[in-house]
DNA sequence: AGTTAATTGGTACTTTAGTATGACTCCCAA
DNA sequence: TTGGGAGTCATACTAAAGTACCAATTAACT
């Protein structure tokens, strides 16, 4: 929001030495009024733009790709256990996983039930499900 | 870009517009320039948060919870079929996917393997990933 | 130095998942 | 009326997935 404060003050500082300026200039027969009119035209044009242009980016990210670290070690998974999540919600297989992180597909076994255990889900699928409605992996 | 050709014109033309009025009343001496130029900045100010909002609506539309119904009965994927594969995105398992469709596991794994031969997955993980990829599942 | 968590790996076992095949019913279009 | 697709179910099998325990190593922390 102090963003938009100083968007306003920002517009009405400019308003009023444009103001000025006009007059000034005017009073003076140095510029045709069209000239005025156009830099008025423009720059209010411009703060438009710009104006909208920031607003609307903040509605952009609807989507969330925004991983919640937070929650992923209030779970207590760890970064191993972590990649083996990713990977399982790629599609993978156990031994499909180990080939791709080097271990054994024992080792993967072992990782995969933790994960059960922290996410409270049953399944691989199930974890996936959970783990994506908690946004600690990307949809 | 229909669009985009038709707020140049109309910009121009309010420009043209403006520049006759202020033109017509100052030489008249009704309006006072500070009102003919707040006007102006105004109409442009409306116009520069217009011209961005529509362009910044097209790229909204990023996030698919849009079902493709066209690639569902291109890959010849059956209403029921279908359903199993919704539910096993939800993470059930075959028994609990028979019990909330009403009919038996066995009815189940048929339709699994079908649906894992028509989107060339070997696992119901990569089914999941498969079928949101392709946006016939939401995600 | 001792403790703890993380990572790795193994064995043995149970449970799901997935494949292959056949069969029955229902319905719809040719 | 008949062929074919969709849906249903079963059996028998193989392949993954998951559980339960145990154990060794390493890095970090006290």
């Amino acid at each position: 929001m102090k963003k938009t404060v100083f968007i306003f003050s920002a517009l009405i500082v400019a308003l009023l030495i444009l103001f000025q300026i006009s007059k000034y200039s005017y009073v003076n027969g140095d510029v045709a009024i069209e000239t005025i009119i156009s830099v008025i035209a423009v720059v209010f044009l411009g703060i438009g733009l710009y104006v909208n242009k920031s607003n609307s980016k903040k509605h952009i990210p609807r989507n969330n790709n925004i991983i919640d670290q937070n929650k992923i070690s209030a779970l207590g998974i760890s970064k191993r256990e972590y990649e083996v999540l990713l990977e399982i919600a790629k599609g993978f297989s156990n031994k499909e996983i180990g080939e791709k992180l080097f271990v054994t597909e024992s080792t993967v076994k072992t990782h995969v039930s933790n994960i059960l255990l922290k996410l409270e889900a049953k399944r691989r699928t199930q974890a996936i499900q959970k783990a994506k409605e908690l946004q600690i992996i990307p949809s």
